[in-house]
DNA sequence: CTGTTAGCGCTTTCAC
DNA sequence: GTGAAAGCGCTAACAG
């Protein structure tokens, strides 16, 4: 089927290319006549003009692109979900694209993207400091940060305090009083660390052993772990808390700890950071940092529609989450209700 | 930053436009030398040509369009994985949109898909008569539908055989032999329907008094459901089997008998359909029946890359997802590793 | 092999 | 108010 263009409609209607193309734009330069005309015919072939032609022309082209690390990812998903409840509302078209944790892909996924001549961009990135990043800056396209900083005061971001979600994890555990407590980092990204860190230093190391495990970045090493801290830490003995980086780590070794039969929070207790959505629905429920993800997704594209609005890619939107502690089973012997 | 353009490389190098869009699509129809010259000077910029432009002028843009009713949902969520995986190593980007089950957006989202010229959509639809799937035929774009099955001969699709996954639960709820067994719909979308009758259709009832629930469509209907079954059905004194028709709504219901007290298997069996990944992490481990979304995601996205590159709009492929009955604690009592 | 020319479908001055 | 014409950046005949 060939596509009807905004000449036919000309043609039919008698009138010029030009007269359409404001019916469809500009509506009040036309007048009541004439744009009635017009609009019947429109409206008889249901006609939408192109929009690859309306963004060569230099129009929006009411696209946004979207670039996070993982589709498959709890994390991701709840962050887009919030975006794209916003961004549909308001009418835009949601290109999302994955680096599958590769930055390169990163790179050439933004390059994309500009090409495509989206409106805005929203990105979770690597760093702050990814090439993605530069050629961002520089393409003028308005964009927002997700989960990440930036020390250059022109860059726009929503990210969770996440040195106060350690330090809130940290009180919690001194809190428990056990006699070890082991912290996995899941990664090796920015947030990560400011996580670990800020639960190091909160940590009452005088009352309790701080020990820390090698990364696991997947659900399987947080399965596998369990056993090596068994033989090299003794948790089926002696009486610890464990803060996994993230929920979904939370939850592999929590699987494994349930076959060994290791009694949870009894003999181990467990905190994740995240809050997603499985945390309160798992095997024991997990007592996690809550960073309001969808939220997150909420803000920045709000913010984003914004400076696209209102051409302020000069001015720069700051938001920080305040995270909070949201205690559940796997710390508490007392059943909660979310 | 203005956009670097062909013409920019083309008088830099001292060539003509079309020599360089040559050099970018078909180089080996340009002479060695030239080639080289163009490409330090394409090199040097770091140009890439406006998708937006060669889409116009009618080269494939590269996007697929994916449509799906929901982000931020178990199911979809596995489907696009697996969509992703396929795509992304093909170097496409997808065009991610959401009906949010509103049915008019369906048209309206594949109507700008068509619009901004992708190359192709794969649709997981309202229903196999919706109006988008007329348009799509109409257009002449390759489709796929996913989780739909059509009668039409020319339309291609890739689904489970949703009956024989009815059949496999009634064939497993009849082993289980309890006093009554429950079904639980949960949507009125034709896969739902088919699993449902196919389950009542082999259910033992000459032995197993068969009950239909009212629809509990959300997580809180599954949640909520259950005092009323316990009302209406005493489920917590008669042996019961809850046919739940996807794992999230009965994962809602799991959440309320846990609360109530009611023993899961024991007084109380649950299965559910789809195993999406909570199934098997959530708080007692679902029996239910894989219908392999993320290898249904790949295998639909294979296809349509495929009649792309043979431009096979005219043939049409189908193909039919074997399910797999899955059985975990909810329905029995030897606990079983995934 | 390479350059010229004519679109792709729409928007936007600039006249009338 | 409305039309004619130029242009967005690229590709695809058609010549040479």
């Amino acid at each position: 089927m060939k596509q009807i263009t905004i000449a036919d409609i000309a043609k039919e209607a008698g009138v010029s290319k030009a007269t359409v193309s404001r019916v469809l734009s500009k509506p009040n330069l036309v007048s009541e006549k004439t744009r009635e005309k017009i609009l019947l015919v429109i409206n008889k072939y249901s006609f939408t003009p192109n929009t690859l032609a309306q963004g060569l022309a230099g129009m929006p082209t009411k696209n946004i692109g979207v670039m996070v690390d993982e589709l498959a990812n709890d994390y991701y998903i709840e962050l887009t979900g919030g975006i794209d409840s916003i961004l549909f509302q308001e009418n835009y078209t949601v290109q999302l694209m994955s680096t599958r944790w590769i930055p390169e892909r990163e790179l050439q996924g933004v390059r994309s993207m500009i090409l495509n001549r989206v409106d805005g961009i929203l990105i979770s990135p690597v760093s702050a400091e990814s090439d993605a990043i530069t050629l961002l800056k520089k393409s003028g396209i308005p964009y927002i940060l997700i989960n990440c900083t930036s020390s250059d005061p022109e860059v726009s971001y929503v990210c969770c305090d996440n040195h106060e979600g350690g330090r809130l994890i940290a009180e919690h555990v001194n809190s428990l009083g056990r006699e070890q407590a082991i912290v996995v980092p899941v990664s090796d990204h920015k947030t990560l660390i400011e996580r670990v860190d800020a639960f190091c230093k909160y940590l009452d190391s005088t009352h309790i052993r701080l020990i820390k495990a090698p990364i696991a970045r997947h659900y399987q090493d947080g399965y596998n772990l369990v056993s090596l801290l068994v033989d090299q830490n003794a948790i089926d003995t002696k009486k610890t808390t464990l803060f996994v980086g993230n929920d979904y780590i939370a939850m592999g070794m929590i699987s494994r700890l349930f076959e060994l039969n290791i009694p949870i929070p009894e003999q181990v207790s467990v905190i994740g950071f995240d809050d997603i959505r499985i945390a309160s629905l798992c095997r024991v429920p997990l007592t996690t940092v809550s960073q309001s993800i969808h939220t997150m997704g909420r803000l920045a594209a709000l913010a984003l529609i914004n400076m696209i609005r209102h051409n302020q890619d000069n001015l720069s939107y700051r938001h920080i989450i305040d995270p909070q502690l949201i205690i559940r089973e796997s710390t508490s012997l007392v059943p909660c209700k979310d």
